[in-house]
DNA sequence: ACGCATCATGACCGTAAGTCATAGTGTGGA
DNA sequence: TCCACACTATGACTTACGGTCATGATGCGT
């Protein structure tokens, strides 16, 4: 019926315009300092219609996360089925994902803390599941450099992919954390990526093929 | 003056019980739902007492993190004085310090707090620099061990030692996030140690000295 | 024994998340 | 055209919690 597709859709339009007020104020002011007036305010709708499209605070400011993920899902696939040598890839990747994370930074803040509390979040088991659905979509492209540079000779294959896919990210993630804490802009910002670039090609170096010879 | 002297340890005793209760409170159910009247009924005080001794729940949360730091302090001395490869003794001491926040999981999550939101804590300056310091000798450990390599020729000595530290700890911290997070016990658990131990070995291997012949 | 300084207390305050009774709006049928 | 009904919007209200402060207790030096 046409009557109820628009209802839905805007319905949808309308969590979607409380979504982006919101992540505009979270991005501004970080979760604890921003009210759920001010978002009614900002979104220009009263506080009571927020919780008509949103179970609670955390359920926003998760959802925030979902979406970013899912935008960012798009830009990420390239990777995978880039040209030229997988350690170089794998790099792309990394330099693209820190540099997002430090430009978005409280979208690594909502990601951490959904790691750290996802207990305390009140999400529905639907809401749990969605990111981190999301979550390991985008990260799974570690894991397809990996296995495409075991495929072409570059890796060597007696590593666990999975294993050093988390292990990497848990690198990158623990760098951002580093960085976020750290705090300062500019200049900072080269030096995080210098630690990614030597941390990594150090990793990388550890799984060439060529560099453990003596071991296989 | 003995009296003088007298007030100093009992108000010192009083503020330890108080951070003794709050730390068993706040490990059993997070900083979110404990509340300033939980901590002050279990430690038998009033809630005005409580704040003659801190400045707020963040103080408390955050000084619990600062003593363990220094009781930690004084466990991992030893690593970097420890005989051995260079690789092995990092071996342990990573080990270590994950199975040291594995059991403390909300030491863990107090310290990420801190590094993600510090602006937020209302923190003195001097509690910041003293959460600083007492973290940075505790991570120190790491470049102490990658020096001793280095100078033993184990390790290649065109690496930033304090960079490399940082990667590392970062490798480490990121891996725990990911445990609290899947926060599944028992089996989990040696999945963990079993992801730092793949992890850190092939770091090692990328900047141990005999596998970059090539490179040198 | 008195006065002063220090410490302890819990009623109280302000703020913010979340609820709900009430009001508004648009749709389908008479 | 108008009515009834379902769905949506609203903001005053409730509740909970961090933090404060006026009042009272305690003990030390004189």
């Amino acid at each position: 019926m046409s009557s109820e597709e628009r209802r839905r859709k805007e319905k949808e339009n309308r969590k979607n315009s409380i979504l982006k007020a919101a992540r505009k104020l979270f991005f501004e002011r970080g979760f604890k300092s921003v009210t759920v007036d001010l978002i009614a305010a900002k979104a220009e709708v009263s506080k009571g219609s927020i919780y008509l499209y949103f179970d609670s605070k955390e359920e926003i400011y998760t959802q925030i996360l979902i979406s970013a993920n899912i935008e960012r899902h798009k830009l990420i696939e390239g990777f995978s089925k880039m040209e030229g040598p997988a350690s170089e890839v794998l790099m792309a990747f990394a330099r693209d994902y820190v540099h997002f994370f430090l430009e978005n930074n409280e979208l690594f803040r909502i990601l951490m803390t959904f790691m750290l509390h996802s207990e305390n979040m009140n999400l529905t088991e639907d809401q749990n599941t969605q990111l981190i659905h999301t979550t390991n979509e985008n990260i799974r492209t570690i894991s397809e450099i990996l296995q495409k540079g075991i495929d072409t000779g570059e890796f060597i294959s007696s590593v666990d992919v999975r294993q050093i896919q988390n292990a990497i990210w848990g690198m990158l993630n623990g760098i951002i954390s580093l960085y976020i804490y750290t705090g300062a802009p500019d200049k900072r910002t080269e030096r995080i990526h210098a630690m990614v670039r030597e941390g990594l090609s150090i990793f990388i170096k550890g799984i060439k093929a060529d560099s453990v010879r003596q071991n296989i």
